[in-house]
DNA sequence: TATCATACATACATGCATGTACGTAGTTCG
DNA sequence: CGAACTACGTACATGCATGTATGTATGATA
């Protein structure tokens, strides 16, 4: 029922997602829908938690066992973009452009994490100017913003074209860092 | 009542969109819309064409007078950029996002903005690998998609925070081209 | 076996946005 | 000066999606 939810939340938005479309593709009616979750609004934030869990399973953990904070974000590009070849994925751009700037109980959830990310972000892009692996700039937050909505711009644009997905998604993660050329992968 | 319409657009989308507030926010009724438009689907679509129109003379001409493809390309990221900070711009992204993979006479229409720009960064990658100005890599369509995603995502998560959206444009940009460096602006 | 809870399906009520029909004031033109 | 057209506002009808209330079958438990 979750994975139904995000496809259609993924191609539909929100305000287009029609519950019964979503119970009839996961085998059950609205009925049941109603049974499992409180309503739509419920619905979608367990769509948004569980994406995230899942981001954070596959993609977190690719980037941590990384040596430095250029390659930790570089690595983050090129595992977010292959994590983005499955159709759930859009579930938080849509989400986040439906509701932005709005005072929705789901505008603030996909806030708080897009807000982590970039936080995230914004922390490595420091360390790796401390260290010398990536040159000044624009205020880190500011970068961090831009990498973080390149790489999903691009990464949906590209809708999953493996392979030349993942270089460029790490391409345009190091032009927005500054960086001259890629680390190796 | 076109401003309005765009502006209601890239805040909510389509399917939220409501009319009421759109003719409210231009000074009018629901009456004065559907008396300047057949329907909603009408006002969208001439939402549409009015901004592409506007993009067209603000950041295409901008484009032209550039010297190289390269240039051209990096103009065009920068003049996105800069066209983008008005909150109009969100409308290609919204309606894309909404109607994506749809049937809908919307979808056909932004699927066909988007595609013409797709098509004309991919014609100046081509050249500027001919006069060696961009360097060899995926095949040129892809790294266009990348390009206008990766573009279209910054400059919407910066949200017009100038002047550091301009740079980061641009070097998103290069970097998604496999441009070492920026060429001066 | 009687009771009760769980996991669904079904049916109904409500609200909201669209579209359309109609009414009205101002303007143009013969 | 009157007819007709334009540019709106008003009021109603329709459809659709949500949410809720109710019904039903299945399994556990005492």
């Amino acid at each position: 029922m979750l994975e139904a939810a995000a496809r259609n939340l993924s191609r539909y938005g929100y305000g287009n997602l029609v519950l019964e479309q979503v119970a009839r593709e996961a085998g059950y009616t609205r009925g049941a829908l109603y049974h499992q979750f409180e309503d739509k609004e419920d619905l979608a934030l367990r769509v948004l938690e569980w994406v995230d869990e899942t981001w954070r399973s596959e993609v977190g953990a690719l980037v941590e066992q990384q040596p430095g904070p250029a390659a930790e974000l570089i690595a983050l590009a090129r595992g977010h973009a292959v994590f983005c070849r499955r159709d759930i994925s859009r579930v938080a751009m849509a989400l986040r452009l439906e509701f932005s700037g709005q005072d929705h109980p789901i505008g603030r959830e996909v806030e708080r994490i897009s807000e982590t990310l970039v936080k995230r972000c914004a922390r490595l892009i420091n360390a790796g100017r401390r260290d010398g692996s990536i040159p000044p700039g624009p205020p880190a937050r500011a970068v961090a913003l831009a990498l973080v909505g390149a790489l999903e711009g691009s990464v949906i644009a590209l809708a999953g074209q493996a392979p030349h997905d993942e270089l460029l998604a790490a391409r345009g993660a190091a032009g927005v860092l500054g960086l001259g050329s890629l680390p190796a992968p």
